[in-house]
DNA sequence: CTGATTTCAGATTCACTGACATGT
DNA sequence: CACATGTCAGTGAATCTGAAATCA
């Protein structure tokens, strides 16, 4: 703390840190999430999938048949894109659509068996990236960063 | 290294941990980004400002007077994309470009007295900024958090 | 001839908006 | 009437590619 200042003496003040670029974190957070997202599509991109397949997948394993507008909220999709993303599963024999007798606006969604074997591949293709993702880290680490991320993301998506 | 797997014992299995979806680094990483990258978009608009802007500003305060490929790899804009910043600054009278005599394909891009005045406020808006981006961090946890960030960071693009 | 620099023109991808038809 | 749902068409922004002109 002691050596970069100097740079304008009288009154510019400014003593901030001289690559302070590199620690800002907004621009950390953009460029590592390039690199995450990069490698998490590539590696998808092997199994023929996509990671909205897997949010799908994994929200129908978890909350059960659902309407697309309720997928939406729990994957994260915006509604207009939830129908192509469900179009290429149904495609594919992963998961069914059909109309809800209670209320004909929806559509009931539901996962297969196969989809259910697909999530589980998923599953582990996941595994293995965030393994490559996180590598420098130690396990304790790993876990210190999810809490942080999503300590920060719950502040976030609550107020707003 | 003793949880995972049994992944295949009778039907079903999946003894993966049920909201798993929410605790999957890259997703948090990219739904945090997003947040952040609006929160800094905006704010830095109210100024007039663009984040490239700061990058570039920053990269030449730090580095004194560089061409413009160089410009480019310290603050990670495209060759080609870097054309347009530098017009608009330029443009505000915060920077100078002017062809380098000793090689002749070079522009030297200097940062004027203006552009520094220029970085100063977009310094503290910054600042203003990353406190609400980290408001539920402490300084510790805001330090320990850009501190795993850049580790990821530098082991990503090191492998590349 | 290989390779670097500035510049332009365009592709691609993705979050996001708006609107419409249908139904509650 | 206001409001929700599924669908489609399209915008805007940002990253990234390709190539041309100039020069080392």
């Amino acid at each position: 703390m002691s050596r970069a200042e100097a740079a304008e003496l009288p009154d510019d003040g400014a003593p901030k840190t001289p690559d302070r670029l590199r620690r800002l974190a907004s621009r950390l957070l953009s460029q590592l999430t390039m690199e995450s997202d990069r490698l998490i599509t590539e590696g998808l991109a092997h199994a023929d999938a996509r990671k909205w397949h897997y949010a799908v997948l994994a929200s129908l394993q978890e909350y059960g048949p659902v309407s697309q507008a309720e997928l939406s909220r729990l994957s994260g999709i915006y509604r207009s894109d939830m129908v192509g993303v469900l179009n290429e599963l149904a495609g594919h024999g992963l998961i069914e659509r059909v109309p809800d007798p209670d209320d004909r606006r929806r559509n009931i969604v539901t996962i297969f068996a196969q989809g259910r074997r697909r999530l589980h591949l998923l599953d582990k293709i996941l595994d293995d990236l965030h393994d490559e993702l996180l590598a420098p880290l130690s396990p304790t680490e790993r876990d210190q960063f999810v809490q942080l991320l999503t300590r920060l993301l719950d502040h976030h998506t609550q107020h707003s």
